[in-house]
DNA sequence: ATCAACTTCCAAAACGTTTTGGATAGCTTC
DNA sequence: GAAGCTATCCAAAACGTTTTGGAAGTTGAT
C-alpha cells in the first residue's frame, strides 16, 4: 500500500541505499541521481515509515507525560496549561508528545514507567507532582533515563527540575490574610505525600509562627485537588467551632469548590469568610467573587521543563538544571476586606 | 542496554522464536519451557520493544488528533474536554493518543495528514471542525484511511461521524431570546468555512424568519473562537446604531470575551444587553453573570467519536455510523429578564 | 516395524529504514 | 601503465519483533 524506498529504487533503477542517502542529502550521490530520486519520491507520494526509521535510529522523537491522576484530567486547568506549555515547546523542536494517565503510586503507574524506560516508548519523560520517596524518580535515575521533573524531592538523586518556591508562595498568602486581621486560618492540603504540599505546609506553619499564631490541627484537612474535593473539605471546616475565618486551598479548583460550598451554607465568601487559592488559573479571575490566589506561570513552567528535557536529549547539559521560580500574590475579592471585629 | 528477546533466549537456552511464542501464549510451547521463559523475562525486567513490534505488526496502536488551530489550545475548554473524552476511551482500549497542532487549511496541516496516512504515524485519526470542501476528509476518504469526524461536511464521501444538530441548537437560542422580547439579535460567527458555522447560521436565519424578523447583515460578524476575538467582535457590535439588544456567540469563550467588553463599555450584560453562548463549558456557570448557552456534551462526543474509530480499526463497522446529537438550552442570567420596552 | 498424529521447537524471512564497509570506474600524475 | 584520487554506487548487516513453514522427536495404533 504505502510507498517505500524500494518502490522508488525500482522506479529510478538504483539501490535502496542510494535512494535513502539521496533523500537524506549525503554527498556520495550524484546531483542528477538525487534529482531523479526526489522527483520520483514526490511523484509517488513517498513518506518515510516512521516506525522503521525509529527502530533503526533507536529513538522515537517522542516525549512522554504521564498524568499522576485517577482518570485523565485534561480539563483541570493545571494540566491543560502545563500540557499546552510542553506541547508547544515539543512541537517547536519536532518532537511528538504522548500523554497518558495512571493513578499515582499504583502498580499500573509503575508499569507504565517501566515500559517507557525499557520498551522504547519515548525518548524522555516529564514528571510532575513529585512525591516523598518518589518511586518514579528512583527508577528513572537508576536507569539513567532522560527526564525533567516539575518539583523537587527528598531523595539523594541528582536530576534536573523546575520548581516553584512553595514556602514563599504560601507565606505570601498567609501573611496577606493575617494582615487583613485573620487569626484562624484553615488550609486544605493536597493529598498526602506530595512534595509541593510539604513545602506549602512549611510556609504556612512558619508564617503562622512568625505572627505568633498557634495552629489548630483541625484546620488542616486534605482535599483531592478537584472542585468536589474542595467543597467536601470546606464543609468539614465550616462545622468547626469556632469557625476558621479564612480558608486557603492548595489549588484554585478546590477554592472554587469551597466557594460554592460556602455559598450553599448561606455564608458569603469574601465577606463572611475569606478564601485563597493557588495557581491563578484563567478561570480564577471570573469566579464570583474573583479569587485571591498565588500566581504560578504554569504554561511557562511546562515550556521550560520541556525545553530542559530536549536540551538533555540533544546531549547538552542544561546550563541551569535547578530552577526555582518565585510566585506572586494576586489579590482579588475572595480574600475580602480587613476584618473589623 | 534494554533487555531483548535474544537475552532471554540465551539465558533460557531456547530460540528467540520460542521465547516470543512462549510469552505470547501460543500452545506450541511446553508448559515447563513457558514457565522458565516467563521467569527469566520477569527477572531480567523484559519489556518488548514497541517500535520493533509495531514495525512487524504494521500497526502503531496509536490514534492521532490534529487540532486545527493556530498554536496548541489545550486550555480551550472545548479541546480539553474533547481530548479528555478521546483519551479516556483510547486508554480503555489500550491505544495511545498523539496530539498535535496545525493551522487549519495550511500547507503544514496538509503535510501532517499526509504523514499520518503514508508514514505509519498512527492507525486512525479523529478530525474535528469539519470545513466546507474539507481537504482532510477528501484525502482520508480517497486513501481509505480509518478516521471518524466530529462534524458533517458537504462533500460526496461516505464516512463515519458524530455531529450536533447545529440548526436545532441555534434555533433554541434564538427563540429563547425572541421570546424574551428581543428583536435585534446579533450573532458572532465562527471563522468562515466551518461547517458548524453554516448550520448554526441556518438555524439563526430560519428562526428569525419564522418570527418575522429581518436580519441586518451588520449583526453578523466573525470571531476567532477565543476570548479576545469575542471581545473584539462585541466591540464592533456595540458601535452599531441602533444597537443589537442581544449578542449570540459561537462558543462560550467568545461569549465571555463579549461579556467583558460589554462591562468595560459601561453596560451591564444580562440587563442592558443579553449574551448567549454555545457549548456550556464548565466555566460558563461561574462567569459573572452566569452564561445562557447551548449545552453540548463535548466529553461524551469525544468518547463516542473515539469509540467509533476503534470499532472501525478492529474491523467492525459501527452499527450507527452517523450520529446526530440534540443539543439543549441552558438558561442562566446572561440572557436577562424579558424586555419591557 | 510402519504410519499417522501430535508435541515441541527453531531457522529464516519479513517489516522499512539507516549505516557500514567496500566496489567499481574514471581521472590524474609521474 | 601503475599508483593514487575522487566520485558514485551498492550488498549486507543491523534494529527487535512476529510469522511462516517446516523439522525432530514421541506416542499410539496397526
Amino acid at each position: 500500500m504505502a510507498v517505500t524506498l524500494k518502490d522508488i529504487a525500482d522506479e529510478v533503477g538504483v539501490s535502496v541505499t542510494t535512494v535513502s542517502r539521496g533523500l537524506a542529502g549525503y554527498s556520495d550521490v550524484a546531483e542528477e541521481t538525487r534529482r531523479r530520486i526526489q522527483e520520483v519520491a514526490a511523484q509517488l507520494g513517498y513518506f518515510p515509515n516512521l516506525t522503521a526509521r525509529r527502530l533503526q535510529k533507536r529513538r522515537t522523537d517522542t516525549l512522554g507525560f504521564i498524568m499522576p491522576t485517577f482518570g485523565p484530567r485534561f480539563s483541570d486547568p493545571f494540566f491543560s496549561e502545563f500540557i499546552a506549555g510542553i506541547g508547544t515547546e515539543a512541537a517547536v523542536h519536532d518532537y511528538d508528545l504522548l500523554v497518558s494517565t495512571h493513578a499515582p503510586d499504583s502498580e499500573d503507574e509503575s508499569r507504565a514507567y517501566m515500559r517507557a524506560v525499557s520498551g522504547g516508548w519515548v525518548d524522555g519523560l516529564i514528571v510532575v507532582r513529585t512525591r516523598e520517596n518518589d518511586g518514579r524518580l528512583k527508577l528513572l535515575c537508576e536507569q539513567q533515563f532522560p527526564f525533567v521533573a516539575f518539583g523537587r524531592t527528598d531523595c539523594e538523586y541528582e536530576y534536573a527540575f523546575v520548581d516553584e518556591d512553595g514556602v514563599a508562595g504560601m507565606s505570601l498568602m498567609v501573611q496577606h490574610l493575617v494582615d487583613l486581621g485573620h487569626r484562624r486560618l484553615a488550609y486544605i492540603l493536597p493529598p498526602p505525600g506530595l512534595m509541593f504540599g510539604r513545602y506549602r505546609l512549611q510556609g504556612y506553619k512558619e508564617t503562622m509562627a512568625q505572627n505568633g499564631l498557634a495552629v489548630d490541627p483541625a484546620w488542616l484537612v486534605h482535599g483531592d485537588m478537584t472542585q468536589t474535593g474542595g467543597a467536601e473539605a470546606a464543609e468539614k471546616l465550616l462545622q468547626l467551632d469556632p469557625r476558621p475565618t479564612a480558608i486557603i486551598c492548595s489549588n484554585d479548583l478546590m477554592a472554587i469548590g469551597a466557594i460554592n460550598c460556602i455559598q450553599k451554607s448561606g455564608l458569603r465568601p469574601g465577606e463572611d469568610i475569606a478564601v485563597g487559592g493557588f495557581d491563578d488559573i484563567p478561570l480564577s479571575a471570573y469566579v464570583n467573587p474573583p479569587l485571591t490566589t498565588v500566581h504560578q506561570p504554569i504554561y511557562e513552567i511546562g515550556r521550560r521543563t520541556c525545553a530542559m528535557l530536549i536540551e538533555i536529549l540533544k546531549g547538552r547539559a542544561p546550563d541551569e538544571p535547578h530552577v526555582l521560580l518565585q510566585p506572586s500574590l494576586v489579590v482579588r475579592a475572595s480574600s475580602g476586606p480587613a476584618l473589623t471585629e
